[in-house]
DNA sequence: CGAAGTTCATTGGTCATACCAGTTGACCAT
DNA sequence: ATGGTCAACTGGTATGACCAATGAACTTCG
């Protein structure tokens, strides 16, 4: 039997996903203004501190701008917002995906990819390859089951990344990677090709291991090249059915897992696992 | 005699900034725990509700994780963090610029600067090669400025975001935008034979107006190389000289910005100029 | 009439205090 | 060894008051 945890959301954190979810999915227009603290407190039910909470949210996420004394307007989120959407945009109102946003994710990822394992060829450690040698062991023992090679694959890409030693890198991946779990089940059967690929991510841990950096990037062009396609026949078929302007289609999520929001998930800080550069970065100072 | 609007901070602003530069600096820890809420209230001598706000900032921002009834932790940033750290992370504790990042931003720039004129390519419209020329012939007679020059080429690249249809690369590119404004001055000598380089830019509008997607991509790779390679070349020199196991340098940055964080500026939502790029995005100076 | 100044209701910002609710560990009974 | 109880934390919610900026309605005066 297998039981998730108790899914927990405080006031201040409703109010925030209710009226991003107005504003991205533009119930609320641009431009146009918000009500104020006081009457959201009347309409939402809640105490002013946690609009407050919630506003000031907002505010960060780029999607309202807040002005003392003059109201809260909202704000066009494409011009102001920041990756983190992504995974509130993947769903539209109906559960559905919206094929648009996963179309993006995934060019992105087939732009990045390639530079990312280019990097990481000409920065990488003999603990690097290590590791990713290991992942590619992993992988081609866990033959059977699509959904824990996939699991390896993005582990795999991790380590790339952190190899990459690019910290915009590391900050991209951190986002995209919230998307791309949210499309998990979707992808794992559109990505068997890719993921079963396992020369192709043997080929890449050994040309980082070598610090060939031009066969790092073209294999994995090559290799991602073949989930990007995948994705855009898929698309192609849902676009030819449905006749959408948007280009949304029916492809229904689990049921179990409507929308798995977590923007920011329990972390156990201590589950570092020390094995390779876990520890040290940091020059330790304490406040007192 | 050019005034900037007054910068106003409310508190939970100012204790968002100290606690977030303190854990971005490395200064707390991933793992370690925040005083209490109340204990905070003592030590920066505001309210609980201004600690409160910045709390739910830091934790939206991944950088601690709130726990009802436990306590806060702070975050490894690097594995939660995302692209809007950028701008923070730029600076050292000491107003340097910290290069490593700057490469990082520069290599990401690098990487899909190409990708987002190949998509614009296949998916412009008329209306978008419009825009684009326009913005060329602009350049074209803002020969002496730099900094106009870069403002132009800005515009363009936003042009063709915007055209790109990829929503993933328009709210990494609001992100990057942030940071690369903070670098702005420094660039802009580093990247003038990049800016100057019209030819390029016209190349790119007139593959972009007729849909070669291959040609964009290739003009826009050499365009932005010159820029990355000229990056590297000043990286090199200032490593030369610093011995940093880090790669930190003294780029003294201007005196008067020191640290031009402006994590969500007021925005004036009436000022969307919906003709186009009629009207100037010019940064808000109308003070006499 | 039109420009300048004033007033005032409204909005966001700050504060203090009280209490609710979840977590943790010490302690105890079974 | 297991589970229950309790106390002392922690963060979460609520309320009411007041401060500070804004902007529109209004008044004043050239």
């Amino acid at each position: 039997m297998s039981l998730k945890p108790i899914e927990r959301k405080s006031l201040s954190d409703a109010v925030f996903d209710q009226l991003s979810d107005a504003i991205v999915r533009g119930r609320m227009a641009p431009g146009s203004a918000l009500p104020s603290e006081r009457t959201l407190c009347d309409m939402l039910q809640v105490n002013r501190g946690a609009i407050r909470e919630a506003l000031k949210r907002l505010s960060q996420a780029g999607l309202i701008n807040i002005q003392h004394g003059g109201g809260t307007t909202v704000l066009d989120f494409k011009r102001t917002g920041n990756l983190d959407l992504l995974s509130q945009l993947l769903y539209d109102a109906d559960g559905t995906i919206d094929l648009k946003v996963a179309r993006s994710v995934m060019e992105m990822r087939a732009a990045l990819g390639p530079d990312i394992a280019r990097l990481c060829a000409r920065r990488s450690t003999p603990a690097i390859g290590a590791r990713l040698f290991s992942l590619v062991s992993a992988m081609e023992g866990a033959s059977a089951d699509l959904l824990s090679l996939q699991e390896l694959a993005i582990q795999f890409w991790d380590v790339l990344v952190r190899g990459a030693d690019n910290i915009a890198y590391e900050l991209a991946f951190n986002s995209l990677r919230g998307t791309y779990d949210a499309l998990r089940e979707v992808l794992v059967e559109v990505l068997a090709d890719e993921l079963r690929d396992r020369a192709s991510y043997r080929a890449i841990a050994e040309a980082v291991a070598r610090g060939d950096d031009l066969s790092a990037t073209h294999v994995s062009r090559a290799l991602m090249e073949k989930g990007t396609q995948a994705i855009f026949q898929v698309l192609a078929a849902l676009e030819g059915v449905g006749p959408g302007d948007d280009a949304e289609a029916d492809v229904a999520t689990d049921p179990r897992t409507p929308h798995p929001r977590t923007p920011h998930p329990r972390i156990d800080p201590t589950a570092n696992p020390g094995t390779g550069l876990g520890t040290g970065l940091e020059e330790d100072e304490e406040l007192s």
